[in-house]
DNA sequence: CACAGGTAAGTAACTACTCACTCACTGGAT
DNA sequence: ATCCAGTGAGTGAGTAGTTACTTACCTGTG
């Protein structure tokens, strides 16, 4: 019954340039860098994947032939752009140093400014919200280390009396939750930032720091920034 | 071209109990209460209006009898839950009386024990993320006068003597922002919690409010929990 | 030619929302 | 007491559009 199809690429007109025609695996990675883009400012039920297919400019079917269905590509996303980075080195660093100011700003600056891929927090919110598995498995594993990590300083630094006595998991969390708060208020909510990041940074620093210490610099007292 | 339809109620068989058919106020109640416990699980996108009229028990066509659209009743939904409690005026008497510890700890318990409608952090979640416009209206006037009192008082006491000099609008956000990411943490990435809500509460206040007291006192070393 | 890369045109299921209709009950007029 | 128009609460059966995914096909290049 069906009449006769004329499919497949339109036949390219004599003397137009070359168009590249990407390699499955450039494909495949430039299908996750746009569809990252969507879910994360619409979420996953929010983003279809005719959106995605338009915006990488290529079809629907093509998208299903790189990922056999939507989620799939979806926990391909989640799987690439979790990762734990460079930070721990530095940051253990800094702790054999005992340079507890180093190893705070290091944490601060990580969280508040290198966050580098702005998509990521939406991202993990979204999937948490929506209850996909991977999210709660990322914050099970992949924060837990960070936690562990900054609680178990703390503990340290504590029994070598330079930190008062506090609870440390307790801490750590609740630094961590000062600078998550910040960019939740800045990126999801669209609070207006009232001061630079690095500004930020200092201050949150600052803030903790001298809370935590038992012998505190009563150094400038307002607006900190000690030093760069 | 229809033939005949036999629609409205089935007639009810005699001697059952009276139904009580409820009011339109009371259906209305019934809407926005079942309503939002499925957008909060699932977000705007994620809940169907066939899932929330049989959750309600009634017939979609009804549903759109008493809310013209599903973002209309959304809408609703925000704007009933929304509203600044009665928390303000206790923490402005424990502010006359410069009780620091009571103000910090009404504030926090509010935060993390009474915020009673554990759907409401989820669907604001959703909402902002989702990008309704009614999120954005809600952290920016309604949250904004937390904030503010907070960072007055922090002021205030700053110019007494009574705490060191900090950024106070930094530092207001600092303490609800460890408050809030503990509630996520607990609420939407399910990590368990490892003291009771009191506990964390004492805990909270001390780490914070010690931490910017000037004069500071060093009571019990470890886990806190001054007077109840 | 083989085949990876590509597509137009489906399809079945679902979505928000509508339509045309039926009840059960009210409060007079008879 | 009984009729009866009016009304608010309620519904089954749509509809037009969208969604994730499939099928059957095409084509340039090593």
């Amino acid at each position: 019954m069906p009449t006769v199809k004329t499919a497949g690429r339109p036949t390219r007109s004599r003397g137009a340039a070359p168009p590249h025609r990407p390699s499955g695996q450039e494909r495949q990675a430039g299908i996750i860098t746009a569809a990252a883009a969507l879910f994360a400012t619409n979420g996953f039920k929010g983003t279809t994947t005719k959106e995605i297919a338009k915006s990488v400019g290529i079809s629907e079917a093509l998208l299903f032939k790189h990922f056999p269905t939507k989620r799939a590509l979806y926990a391909a996303i989640l799987k690439e752009k979790v990762s734990i980075p460079e930070l721990l080195a530095s940051v253990e660093e800094a702790a054999k140093k005992r340079d507890d100011r180093q190893v705070f700003t290091l944490i601060a600056s990580h969280r508040i400014r290198r966050s580098a891929d702005p998509t990521l927090l939406r991202l993990l919110l979204f999937s948490a919200l929506e209850g996909h598995e991977i999210s709660a498995m990322f914050f099970r594993t992949q924060h837990r280390i960070f936690y562990d990590f900054l609680a178990g300083y703390i503990t340290q630094r504590a029994k070598e009396g330079a930190f008062r006595h506090v609870d440390p998991m307790l801490a750590a969390r609740a630094f961590t939750g000062m600078l998550a708060h910040h960019r939740l208020l800045h990126e999801i909510f669209g609070v207006p930032a009232h001061r630079s990041p690095e500004d930020s940074v200092a201050a949150y620093v600052t803030l903790f720091l001298d809370g935590l210490l038992t012998a505190r610099a009563e150094g400038p007292p307002s607006t900190a920034r000690r030093q760069s």
